[in-house]
DNA sequence: ACTATCACG
DNA sequence: ACGTACGTGATAGTC
């Protein structure tokens, strides 16, 4: 069967702009979105291989909608000028391509798509829709499928549906797709749908009435009392919502099949395009590869170089594809963007002209050191880790989500039964309102939305209301369902492991970030929660050792500060928390009560936090009388620790930043505020940043010495996780207790301060177990 | 795209 | 009279 293609052109432009780092050729000129889309255009060419294509493009406003309804569209944000640019590159570079595009006066993309989708699928053709926009579910057919690609951090994957695809996601047909649209709404479209009703509230009344004007009729059934109201008093924005997302399929348009058949793609002016661009990867689809242009490789990080080192973009994910061997050192330019500015915005940085003064301003700066021994030689490590992933069990895993999913279903009824009403109970709003206004409790606080409904206030109120403790384990329980068991799933890769990125220029403090999963987020506190670890496990054969480090932050105050007894305190190998309790309260140490510790030991966390007495309390459920009271008496049992919080004070007032003891630095601009609440968080921050930073300076300098350590003896094992203060190292099961000592050694020795570290490893046989 | 919530250190 | 404890990221709901 013969095959089209036909491409939205707008909404891929604008997928493509968000998705890939901005890019600029040598001119200047922006190339990012317009790189995107190549990558899409050529994906989509390489697995269809279709006998015709095209691209529809919007015209300027007025569309047929905006004519009827002068709101439409009307409030949209305007485009980026950096993305607006890219439309003229666009439409160039798909002419040198011969590729035809659609456009008509007065009407949108969608609505040619639609109109030539449909006419193809009657010819006889089988027809592929991309775009970025999931209005055009509504166009899948029998013989129309509708590819949606997505790009995250340059990688693109594309999701195909066919009408049971959609209906297996959104429990809707595509046509009923419209119907969902014209009561939810869209922001983005302008589409004002129903007020108060979401997607689920619309999916469920759709999948049951099929259309708004069959629910409309049966308004009187259904639940919640919210949306039938909604039905009944602003059905016409519903009906105007359903014409404004409504496709059309007869736009006066068509094109012949001939003037779709792809000719030559590959032609001398496409090809000076790409130099152009500088999109050398491009080059290499044509026969001869042009390698004598001095073209910087902007798509895949390969770098440049001159007589003295290496510049790239991204060092770990060219470790991760390749052994990176060089005979001068080599440079991470986001790194060094990074520290020298901790609070910009993450980006790869594509032009290296910039790096050589880029490295004199860390030299300048005293951060060289901290650059070359702890950022550039930690990214093998975290190469290695990311490379290496963690072993997942997942039957234990999936068994684990069916039990939660059993226990959120039962409560789930439970909860609809007390309220005599159901409603979505993990909706912030209509919880509130059922909580709130229909059974009359107490409100505690008000967000700027509406009524609080977070753990803290419902707790307040469980204890006389049981069905108040049943909302807040039904929140547990989803949030360990959705976020974890079937969250953690969808990262498995197929030798059964995660591998996670553990970012380097993403904190202001200079922690590492993990994303995609987080897997520094992974429940621990509850015993419920903790489960989860058990689905962690070495590979057969290995065990885990796990080693975190003891109250870090703690240890790196009463070094920095010089606080005599509190460093008394540690080396006397005290319980700090009960030690302090017995100052601040006055009370010899054995008549410390173990509420005291607890108040102690949230004074001791405040310390660390930027202590102020509001926070205290809001912690400690108490006046703000008292917990001033605690912090004054703190103040004057470690004089040296208020003194050294007030110098952080000062100097970030005087310099604009704080420092960590590696070098570190964290601007804080909050300080210059003339908001009083921004100075405040400002001083908290000066307050914080060096503690919080020098923590994570040295667990990085332990990293790097645990993997290099590891290499050096030639052991058989691999840091598979960080979480901040704690390491998880998968090792061989007869290397385990002398790579035990080696992780703890290295971590204890990874700095000297006037408290000594303290360092507790466990070997186990999943995660839980280790800990 | 933003807000609320909650998981971790 | 303001109105928050420091640092993160994922999910769900709603705009």
């Amino acid at each position: 069967m013969k095959k089209i293609v036909l491409i939205d052109g707008h909404s891929i432009l604008n997928r493509a702009f968000y998705g890939v780092p901005m890019l600029t050729n040598t001119d200047g000129q922006h190339t990012n979105a317009l790189y995107g889309f190549l990558n899409i255009l050529f994906k989509i060419l390489d697995e269809e291989n279709p006998d015709g294509l095209a691209v529809a493009m919007d015209l300027k406003y007025p569309t047929f909608r905006h004519d009827k309804f002068k709101d439409y569209k009307g409030t949209r944000k305007p485009m980026p000028d950096e993305l607006h640019e890219q439309v003229a590159y666009l439409k160039d570079m798909l002419t040198a391509m011969n590729i035809p595009v659609l456009t008509l006066q007065g009407f949108e993309a969608d609505d040619i798509i639609g109109t030539i989708a449909k006419k193809y699928q009657d010819k006889g053709y089988e027809v592929t829709v991309v775009s970025g926009d999931r209005d055009l579910l509504q166009l899948a057919d029998a013989h129309i499928k509708i590819t949606l690609p997505k790009t995250v951090k340059g990688q693109t994957t594309v999701f195909n549906y066919y009408p049971e695809d959609v209906l297996k996601e959104y429990s809707v047909t595509p046509h009923e797709i419209i119907e969902l649209k014209a009561l939810m709404g869209d922001t983005s479209d302008n589409i004002p749908g129903l007020p108060g009703v979401g997607e689920k509230t619309a999916t469920a009344i759709i999948s049951q009435y099929h259309s708004i004007e069959n629910a409309h009729e049966h308004a009187s059934e259904i639940k919640p009392p919210r949306a039938a109201k909604a039905l009944i008093d602003d059905y016409d924005k519903a009906v105007l919502s359903k014409w404004l997302a409504t496709i059309k399929l007869d736009v006066p348009i068509d094109i012949a099949e001939d003037e779709l058949s792809p000719g030559n793609i590959y032609s001398e002016p496409v090809r000076n395009l790409f130099i152009k661009y500088n999109f050398r990867s491009f080059l290499k689809r044509f026969d001869i590869l042009s390698d004598n242009s001095p073209v910087v490789d902007m798509d895949s990080n390969i770098c440049i170089e001159d007589d003295d080192a290496v510049y790239v973009s991204d060092l770990k994910s060219l470790l991760k594809e390749k052994t990176v061997t060089a005979d001068k050192p080599v440079y991470d330019i986001s790194i060094a963007e990074y520290l020298l500015n901790p609070l910009s915005e993450p980006q790869m940085y594509f032009d290296l002209t910039k790096a050589k003064e880029l490295l004199s301003r860390l030299k300048e700066q005293g951060m060289w050191k901290l650059y070359t021994e702890i950022e550039l030689p930690l990214v093998y490590a975290l190469a290695d880790m990311e490379k290496a992933g963690i072993k997942i069990d997942s039957h234990k895993l999936e068994e684990y989500g069916k039990e939660l999913k059993k226990e959120i279903d039962r409560l789930e009824q439970e909860i609809y039964a007390d309220a005599n009403e159901i409603f979505n109970i993990n909706s912030p709003r209509q919880l509130g309102i059922i909580l709130f206004e229909k059974m009359q409790l107490p409100f505690a606080k008000k967000t700027k939305t509406g009524y609080s409904t977070s753990a803290d206030v419902l707790e307040k109120l469980a204890g006389d209301h049981p069905f108040v403790r049943k909302i807040l384990e039904f929140r547990t329980l989803s949030k360990l369902y959705s976020t974890y068991a079937v969250g953690l799933s969808a990262y498995i890769s197929d030798d059964s492991r995660i591998h996670g990125h553990f970012n380097q220029t993403v904190t202001a403090t200079g922690r590492i970030s993990s994303t995609d999963p987080n897997l520094q987020n992974i429940p621990v506190r509850t015993e419920l929660g903790s489960r989860i670890r058990d689905v962690f496990v070495p590979e057969n054969g290995y065990v885990y050792v796990d080693a975190d480090y003891s109250q870090i932050e703690l240890r790196v105050l009463a070094s920095m500060s010089g606080d005599e007894k509190l460093i008394k305190a540690y080396e006397n190998a005290l319980d700090i928390h009960t030690i302090t309790a017995s100052n601040v309260f006055h009370v010899p140490l054995e008549e410390v009560t173990p509420l005291m510790r607890r108040n102690a030991k949230a004074v001791n966390f405040g310390v660390v936090y930027g202590i102020s007495a509001f926070g205290l309390s809001e912690g400690l459920s108490i006046s703000r009388k008292e917990a001033q009271e605690y912090i004054n008496n703190y103040f004057e049992t470690y004089p040296d620790v208020k003194k050294y919080l007030d110098s952080q004070i000062s100097f970030a007032k005087e310099h604009g930043y704080v420092s960590t003891l590696f070098g570190r630095k964290r601007p804080v601009p909050e300080l210059k505020s003339g908001n009083f609440m921004q100075r405040q968080f400002g001083e908290r921050v000066a307050m914080n940043s060096p503690i919080q930073g020098t923590a994570a300076d040295i667990m990085k300098i332990a990293m790097i010495n645990v993997d290099r350590a590891i290499k050096e003896k030639g052991y058989d094992a691999r840091i598979v996780l960080q979480v901040h203060d704690e390491l998880l190292i998968e090792v061989k099961k007869s290397q385990a207790e002398e790579v035990k000592n080696l992780v703890y050694n290295e971590m204890k020795g990874a700095a000297s301060l006037k408290v000594t570290l303290e360092v507790d490893a466990n070997i186990g046989t999943t995660w839980l177990d280790a800990k």
